[in-house]
DNA sequence: GTGAAGATTAACT
DNA sequence: GTTAATCTTCACA
């Protein structure tokens, strides 16, 4: 393949921008988990921006700040990994600056890399049902809250960038209805056309 | 210390 | 379409 094609690793750089811009722009490109069970690696094919205090959706609404959501005050280029409903594992990348809680929620990835090992942690030969989930693809790359706050820039979880530029379309956010007017936002972005969206845009 | 609610999933009817 | 599984996080006392 050409230059193009190689995968190079994203920089802090990359995340110091705005939700939206930094959604756009995180769509296509690809996440690796190096883990000691072996390395995984998916396309971002479906995801979600949150827009840090004035979004009602957002879990730094309102300027709330603990434990929990501290290290999306942080600059851009950290995992934030939490637990919902108290089985599943979901993962968001933050972007923005430092004291600017955006963060963008992965919600589907492409399995690219580590396939066998995505299926034995997901007991299923389904590709499809691999990474079509928040929570399926947490399991599936072996991400768990060991990972809270992990730098995007160091060795064992990053983003890369293989020269893939999809064609994105948009909708609304799914599952927040308590978030009032802001459950409307046009804030969900896919990869048009992929087989690996957790649901019907 | 106590209690209510949740950025999901899979298995139901 | 509905619901149980399951436990951390957060708000309040």
């Amino acid at each position: 393949m050409s230059d193009s094609m190689r995968r190079r690793k994203l920089g802090r750089e990359f995340y110091l921008r705005e939700g939206l811009e930094a959604a756009g722009m995180l769509l296509g490109k690809i996440l690796v988990h190096d883990s000691p069970d072996g390395l995984t690696a998916g396309r971002i094919v479906e995801l979600e921006a949150y827009m840090g205090e004035s979004d009602k959706g957002c879990h730094a609404y309102g300027g709330r700040r603990t434990a929990r959501t501290e290290i999306m005050y942080a600059e851009g280029g950290y995992a934030y990994v939490y637990l919902i409903y108290g089985m599943y594992c979901c993962m968001n990348v933050i972007v923005g600056g430092k004291d600017i809680p955006h963060c963008i929620f992965l919600r589907a990835l492409e399995p690219v890399e580590g396939i066998e090992l995505m299926k034995k942690r997901r007991g299923t030969d389904r590709l499809r049902n691999l990474c079509g989930g928040p929570g399926k693809l947490c399991i599936a790359m072996g991400i768990d809250r060991s990972l809270y706050g992990e730098d995007l820039c160091g060795s064992r979880l990053w983003l890369e960038d293989d020269g893939f530029s999809p064609e994105i379309i948009c909708g609304r956010r799914i599952n927040i209805d308590y978030a009032g007017e802001d459950a409307e936002k046009d804030w969900r972005f896919a990869v048009k056309g992929s087989q690996f969206l957790s649901a019907k845009l």
